[in-house]
DNA sequence: TCATTAATGAACACATCGTTGATTTATGAT
DNA sequence: ATCATAAATCAACGATGTGTTCATTAATGA
């Protein structure tokens, strides 16, 4: 046994404490679990969970860890060129039909920790990335002038506003493809919610 | 002693028993607060906390609750026929305003419960608050014939832009006016995040 | 096959919980 | 000012969860 992680005793071991939150999660929300709930429901050893996480929030936080790699990987698997493009009115970004396609891989969780009972932290650090690997790139030609509001309150408005359509999404168990809701969003965006709405004719 | 809540003490014991909530909730965060901090903070005897709340949950859906029923309080207090105009671009909501100026009277309070480490499901309370006293009223109009997105994602989309703000205002301690405020949101929402940045030139 | 390491089982001291019953204190009405 | 009532206190309870320990068993990979 040695060199890089690979017992498979610790690779189950890890992955029933996972399955274990997940439905406890699910059961009776993330606050009310005990670390005696997750090894009865994981079936292992109350000592055991100790040999790999702190306490709960150590293993909340490393799960939230690892969908948080997950995004920044699909990030460098797109054509850095294509990505950004503002001027694709009807064809949804390669960045949101992939944020879309991820999350519903893991939509489960997703829905969980995203949710009314979810984690609050991660929902931002969800927007952080956002922000930092989608709408910073768009708006990098941007200076101060040409914008008619600051440009915290600007970033804050478009992530959050996406953020919220992705828990919708969720809420609603994904009728829409993620190319549909890429799409919705452009169009919001673009044109604006107003317009959208058809409150204004112009 | 008799009718109607007046007994000086119980409001007394509240109050100390919120106060001690908020400072706690500031110092460690809600999920690590026990019934014993609170109590030792509001320095009172602990059997006492169990004569008004459940457990600390029911005291903080409490303390909730109040919130949602001040914001309920002040919407009556707006005149119905100014509150939801399109059209007026450069002048903010009153609603809005108001929002904004309640929000700050609570500050401390609602920074903490819409910060990273608040809750979650107080979020979604805000937000289903302005859908049904804000959102909706504008769209009142509406035929789903003159909509280019899903109107539930719209909405969606809305709501969270204008939460996302509030959070951002919030964290930064309140800079702006609530009046700045909310002709920022007006500003972004009608001619939309695209235009104001600066990106649409038509 | 076998040394290594993960997992188990049992016990520990400690903390918090929610409740109880007896007692003291503050309150509002008369 | 008096006094019945209700709120708050105090001390104790059994129960449950925590995080850690140590000796033992079982699984793993070389």
């Amino acid at each position: 046994m040695s060199n890089l992680k690979t017992d498979r005793r610790i690779v189950r071991t890890k992955k029933v404490i996972r399955d274990a939150l997940t439905d406890l999660i699910e059961e009776k929300g993330f606050e009310m679990i005990t670390v005696r709930d997750l090894t009865e429901k994981a079936d292992i050893n109350r000592g055991t969970f100790y040999l790999h996480y702190q306490d709960k929030y150590d293993l909340l936080k490393k799960s939230e860890d690892e969908l948080i790699e997950g995004m920044k990987d699909f990030i460098n698997e797109l054509n850095p060129n294509i990505i950004f493009q503002t001027n694709v009115q009807n064809e949804p970004l390669p960045f949101l039909v992939k944020l879309f396609e991820y999350i519903a891989e893991n939509a489960r969780y997703m829905k969980l920790i995203l949710g009314p009972n979810g984690d609050p932290s991660f929902q931002d650090r969800i927007k952080q990335f956002m922000r930092a690997n989608f709408i910073e790139k768009i708006m990098k030609d941007l200076k101060g002038e040409s914008l008619l509001v600051p440009v915290d309150y600007l970033m804050s408005y478009v992530t959050a506003a996406h953020l919220g359509v992705i828990q919708q999404w969720l809420e609603g168990d994904m009728q829409q493809s993620p190319r549909e809701m890429a799409l919705i969003l452009v169009k919001i965006s673009f044109f604006g919610p107003a317009h959208v709405a058809g409150l204004k004719v112009e």
